[in-house]
RNA sequence: GUGAAUGUAGCUCAGUUGGUUAGAGUAUUGGUUUGUGGUACCAAAGGUCGCGGGUUCGAAUCCCGUCUUUCACCCCA
């Protein structure tokens, strides 16, 4: 019987290239990393279903992969619950899951080595996490996220902070046209006039969400039918196409809504951060208030950023905010912190469209060995140890046979150089070296090979 | 989870109102070339037409189901 060679819906394999590419825009943000002083976490790729439930909504939650039982489960469920209630069921039978997002393990794991750690705690995670949702453009259901969480500061220096880091990371990269978008909780709340429910609020944060994508109309229209205010929905109007730059726009949302409480108190943090991130050298240009970003994730209440791209297809390549609550889900009260992610396979799909991976080939070989003659062996073989001892990446093809096929194999694999060995250069003491690329060919002896390889591959 | 499109050789795609043995390009293998790759020429091999059922004398083609991939919604990185 044979199996077909199917992936699983929305998993990918990964080539040599793609995975050059991935690992250098990963060292690079490492490189970043280090510099800002921030340590690296990993943590399981299951977590218990105590850990993962009740964190991301209803509509989050079903998309978790879960995972069975390992013992046999069959009776318990038997006993207690009709086979057709699925929902009811799925406790009983499944007790973990495949991590959702990087933030809620984060936190479990404060949560259990508080002690441990020396607070305020600067980690970076890069981890795959795993979501049900049906795959799309830029949409996968394994993906790279890379973290980025300093908990225990209520600084707005953190903020700053994390606005440089990614300027940093995405200069680094060398993306272009890409976009800080920077809102602050407390805008919101003070345009919805809902200071005192956090429900409405919530309501309200998750229709604005969507304006950028079902337009202000449509917008307004959602917010009317659900009882919000006129005076809301022209404040809304108003900042939903912001011209004339940052410091004017901030000008005029104190203006407007610096009289309410969290109106004062978003626009003085906002002004804060900005004002710190200046110093800490993050250029006007890359970042633009948006008074109507606001992002679904629920437990956000501060400040909130979001990665765009111009032009670009896919959604946002990474979000973030501060979260004041979080640590309160596993027992720790006012555990403050704030966090970003990168979308790694995002950034890579951006960066490829942009052409930033030109420079990186998958061929990692520069000299193939050819096997020719047996009488050469023992000579062949002590080359292939010479030249990687020197610090050649070299390889031998395995099997005696017809030199095109050899050749060919070069070619294939892009490898810059063949180095024959055969009765001709035995009775002569020298090397062949065949440059790929121009087609020529000479014969050197070891210090003239190691001379004309240094030289054309740019080694030391 | 809701709605739509798609699936033919390893890959990209043709395939007439349902009618003989399902084609092309490219890649593969062999040869022209037993000490030399890219180009060219010659030849060969490669298909349960996604899978299952139905209609029909006859189905790649029509119908139903199912799966895959893609797109939109929901939501998000």
């Amino acid at each position: 019987m044979i199996i077909l060679p199917h992936l699983v819906k929305g998993m990918r394999d990964r080539t040599a290239l793609e995975i050059y590419r991935r690992n250098y825009i990963i060292s690079t943000i490492q490189s970043i990393y280090a510099c800002y002083g921030f340590e690296p976490l990993e943590t399981p790729a299951l977590e218990s279903r105590a850990t993962l439930t009740g964190k991301y909504g209803a509509e989050g939650e079903q998309l978790i992969f879960s995972v069975l039982k390992s013992g046999d489960f069959t009776k318990e469920v038997e006993q207690k619950i009709p086979l057709t209630d699925y929902k009811r069921i799925k406790p009983y039978i499944t007790d973990k899951g495949l991590r959702y997002d990087l933030t809620v393990p984060l936190v479990r794991y404060i949560a259990a080595n508080q002690q441990l750690l020396t607070f305020p705690f600067r980690r970076y995670q890069i981890q795959p996490v795993w979501r049900a949702d049906r795959p799309q453009k830029g949409r996968y259901r394994e993906f790279l996220q890379c973290d980025t969480d300093i908990i225990g500061s209520s600084s707005l220096l953190c903020e700053a902070e994390i606005l440089k880091l990614i300027y940093d990371i995405l200069v680094k990269l060398g993306l272009q046209h890409f976009c800080i978008k920077i809102n602050h909780r407390g805008i919101l709340t003070a345009i919805s006039g809902a200071e005192a429910s956090s429900e409405r609020e919530k309501i309200f944060c998750t229709t604005v969400d969507k304006l950028e994508k079902i337009g202000l109309e449509k917008t307004i229209a959602t917010l009317s039918s659900k009882g919000f205010s006129e005076q809301s929905l022209q404040l809304l109007t108003s900042f939903s196409d912001p011209k004339g730059g940052n410091m004017p726009l901030l000008a005029q949302l104190d203006h407007t809504i610096g009289c309410t409480a969290s109106g004062a108190k978003a626009i003085g943090e906002l002004t804060e951060v900005i004002t710190q991130a200046g110093r800490l050298g993050l250029p006007d240009g890359c970042w633009a208030i948006q008074p109507t970003l606001a992002r679904g994730l629920a437990y956000y209440t501060g400040m909130v950023i979001e990665i765009t791209i111009k032009d670009s297809q896919i959604g946002s390549i990474g979000g973030g905010g501060r979260y004041d609550q979080l640590g309160s889900l596993f027992g720790i009260e006012n555990l403050c912190g704030i966090g970003f992610s990168f979308g790694i396979d995002r950034l890579y799909d951006s960066m490829e469209s942009q052409g930033l991976f030109n420079g990186i080939s998958a061929s990692v070989t520069d000299i193939l060995l050819i096997n020719m003659d047996a009488k050469a062996e023992s000579q062949l073989l002590a080359l292939l140890s010479r030249l990687r001892t020197y610090g050649f990446k070299a390889e031998v093809y395995p099997d005696r046979t017809k030199l095109k096929r050899q050749f060919v194999y070069a070619d294939k694999k892009k490898i810059p150089f063949v180095v024959i060995v055969g009765e001709e250069e035995l009775s002569t003491n020298c090397y062949s070296l065949k440059n790929m690329q121009t087609g020529l060919q000479n014969s050197y002896n070891w210090p003239e090979l190691c001379q004309a390889l240094e030289t054309s591959l740019n080694i030391k």
